[in-house]
DNA sequence: TTCAGTGCAAAAACTTTGCAGGAGG
DNA sequence: CCTCCTGCAAAGTTTTTGCACTGAA
């Protein structure tokens, strides 16, 4: 878990240096908070967050550094279809996508090589460098196990 | 393209009805101004859109009317991942993905058959009832032809 | 020392809500 | 006639901006 942390402070220290942004505690400690928090949030879910456990990084600044850290791949930038903008740790995990349960809200994350290839096929096809890709499948879970709470 | 409006209507209709929801003519006014608006937009630049041209339709009509729309598939909606929710005619229209720039925010649309191929699998080994999905690639065009708009 | 980064609050952009009046079934 | 739908404006949410101060380089 230390080196986790120790190894995500280097990634982001030499994405700022080459970017010639300036190394802060406050960008740091948005990090630190980001990492440990456990799923999808979005910035003000951060804000509150590090409000609770007393931190004094302000909104404006939370928002700048997701923005810095989903630019270096240390965060994915998530975005569910509800007009929010979510965030969550890509940092030592494998690529997914996810299925979201219109029903109950239930987020399931999966894996597909194919995805994958066919973003590359697509950005090779039409000239493009790929910059990422977001792939989410909308349904309703049948098992009550993973639907029990119906808006 | 009469025909094509009154198809559009009549489909709506239907929906409504089954919904048990009234037949009002806001909610046709508002989908005849989505099936002409080119390309993709928000629920508030179709409401300014309809403003200029005079019809005086609500907000509030505009937000539930586009939501309908949606839920009957005579509209599609997406997220480009900038956090607005976007709206976009699909009727008569083949199923397509987006590749988005980066740099100048151009939006290219393809279809790929292997895409749907992947939902229906894991829709089916993970139990859901496929409702939908989103796909978006992020990249950068390399050819000033149709990135000159960097931002 | 210099200027990017910060906190704060205010503003902006988008969306939802409450209420009273109006129209569809 | 009974509701659902609508318009309007106000409130709510999320995100951005302006400004003066602070601290990294």
């Amino acid at each position: 878990m230390k080196l986790k942390k120790e190894t995500a402070h280097e990634q982001f220290k030499k994405y700022l240096k080459q970017k010639k942004h300036r190394i802060t505690s406050e960008r740091f400690e948005v990090l630190d908070f980001a990492l440990e928090y456990n799923g999808h949030f979005g910035a003000d879910d951060l804000y509150i967050q590090m409000k609770t456990k007393k931190s004094n990084v302000s909104r404006a600044t939370i928002y700048n550094t997701l923005e810095l850290l989903a630019n270096c791949e240390l965060l994915a930038k998530r975005n569910f279809g509800d007009g929010l903008t979510r965030y969550e740790s890509s940092f030592n995990r494998k690529n997914h996508d996810h299925l979201i349960c219109i029903n109950c809200g239930e987020i399931i994350e999966f894996t597909s090589t194919k995805v994958q290839k066919i973003v590359d096929e697509m950005c090779n096809e039409l000239g493009f460098e790929n910059a990422g890709y977001s792939f989410n499948i909308f349904g309703k879970c049948k098992d009550s196990k993973s639907c029990k709470n119906i808006k």
